[in-house]
DNA sequence: CTGTTAGCGCCTTCAG
DNA sequence: CTGAAGGCGCTAACAG
């Protein structure tokens, strides 16, 4: 009658609730959830090996265009009652070395990487012999980890060929950071898809350092200085930060869109529809590649075998009233 | 020679290390280099009672308002080691219980709950016998914990007051739910300010059951219904994301923005100054917020007392076009 | 300055 | 079906 503490265990794991007495089972329930109690999973981690917690690695929460990601994965692994721990690395390798320390000494069952820039790979690779390691969002290129990857470069390759399409040949493209996997990717499909269609693309001798606003008003500046009278009739722009950026920048010098130059922007983030111009934008599945990442991450925890295939998400063009035929 | 545990122990523990002999120590920290030795931070939080971590409590990562906050509250939390926990209610509050749940179970050292709804209060003071529990974003009424919150009321006074000041007399609001503090103090800032005024605001017979865009359409497809040919000169819509739902049904409808109908939203979400029209707003300190409510989750896990008193930052406007003096 | 000891709360044998 | 025993890896207290 003592109750002892094996048979609480058993009664509160839903796994072996079956092995004890109904009428024993009934009593703990009642008794424990009178008294407030609630088992100790820090406990019972160090005992079983498994924390059932997630990493989730980003750059940048407070970028609109992540957010959607970590809550595909919350949602995704809330179900088997596992919760993220999420860092933020600020694009810094030496950030993103402690992050993914803070991550394995606290015995995450597998973390979800975000954030990845090229410089990061051997790090991410080592944490991988601790914990499993998932991809997401940026992939690297040459690397065995599991990635969940939206196809940044069949999406360049939309941009081009809308672009091509509506008759540009005059084309410029405002470049993210060379050391993250989408833009390279972008960059990539983008300027292949001119290449075939034999139009050659205005080249800025900058890129972005960083993916955002500022970075994209002064790639338009440098644009501008460039090109003098003599302005593409189009411009493909890594993101909408920078797209906005750059539309800002235009606009103050009396260029009008898309009447002077058509742009397409990348996200299809959430209010990119109500600006002026509407941008066309290459939509960016977010939940879906956190959900995907999530289940992902199940799979592997659970152990299922091949699970750590990885995943491609298709890209698509949303067109809207920021890119026409050329009018000049 | 053996090395003790608890030597190593103490050499890893920056705050101890200076009790060992400075040979010891780099031997130590060399040999635990090239081994790639991690303490078990769950282990030690079981021997220790602290966990090293935060929970952060929200109602949707999705929504682009509460990103800026998880964002200022891991980079406060940061600079201490700890990490947070992020879950999602999706406002629910079946969801808040086993979100409570899951952070008590994993004996988190203090929990932020950014996504409180009134019934939530019974749940969230239970929840803070157990650990330390700190309201951000959202505040309860008659609550004694910790609460970091944003100036609403004062928020929905500036926007009375501009709309005033422009000379307008026939207001209408689009409010947010009631059972959330902010659309709460909103409304209550609001109609205080236009009384006082002697101004009188159209009663809508129905509020947004959630701050979205769909929402947003919704009240102001009602709005249009009710007033036929008197519509009010402006509207005080509770949040960005509504503000905009909103204005695309006026603009479906040929209602010029500001010219027929003067807007006010709240957030000053990101894009929100390149929307046509680029739209009045309250600002809303996200990050700020989350720092805040991060430094004070620090301050009580050190136990420094009166650290339990909470914050209310000010509010400001943000004026652009979508606001202007009556034209009808 | 370093080693010994004990126990944090749980879960998994193993014996009844 | 239930109880007893041991140990996951760590660190605080104590003793050298």
């Amino acid at each position: 009658m003592g109750k002892d503490a094996s048979t609480v265990s058993r009664a509160l794991d839903p796994t072996k609730a079956h092995l004890v007495n109904q009428a024993t089972l009934a009593l703990i329930l009642e008794t424990a959830g009178r008294m407030g109690y609630r088992g100790d999973r820090v406990a019972g981690a160090l005992r079983r090996g498994t924390t059932g917690t997630v990493g989730v690695v980003v750059a940048d929460l407070a970028n609109p265009f992540i957010a959607p990601v970590v809550h595909g994965i919350t949602s995704a692994i809330s179900s088997e009652n596992l919760v993220a721990m999420v860092v933020e690395t600020n694009d810094d390798h030496v950030q993103m070395e402690s992050c993914l320390d803070h991550l394995l000494s606290r015995r995450v069952d597998a973390m979800i990487v975000a954030g990845a820039r090229f410089g990061d790979q051997a790090a991410l690779e080592a944490a991988s012999r601790h914990a499993a390691v998932i991809l997401a969002v940026r992939g690297l290129p040459d690397c065995q980890l599991p990635q969940v990857l939206h196809d940044d470069h069949g999406g360049g390759r939309l941009a081009a060929r809308h672009l091509l399409h509506l008759g540009h040949t005059r084309l410029a493209e405002l470049r993210g950071p060379d050391d993250v996997g989408n833009f390279v990717a972008r960059h990539q499909g983008f300027s292949s898809a001119c290449a075939e269609a034999g139009v050659s693309v205005v080249d800025l001798p900058e890129i972005g350092e960083r993916p955002t606003r500022e970075e994209g008003e002064r790639l338009a500046g440098l644009l501008l200085d460039r090109s003098n009278s003599d302005l593409p009739t189009a411009v493909f722009v890594h993101n909408d930060l920078m797209a906005l950026g750059a539309l800002s920048v235009f606009k103050a010098h009396g260029i009008k869109c898309p009447e002077d130059l058509s742009i397409v922007g990348y996200n299809d983030s959430p209010t990119i529809d109500q600006v002026d111009p509407p941008l066309t934008s290459v939509a960016y599945p977010g939940i879906a590649i956190g959900k995907a990442a999530g289940a992902l991450a199940i799979a592997i925890i659970a152990g299922v075998e091949g699970a750590a295939s990885g995943n491609l998400l298709p890209s698509s063009l949303v067109e809207r009233a920021s890119t026409s035929t050329p009018r000049r």
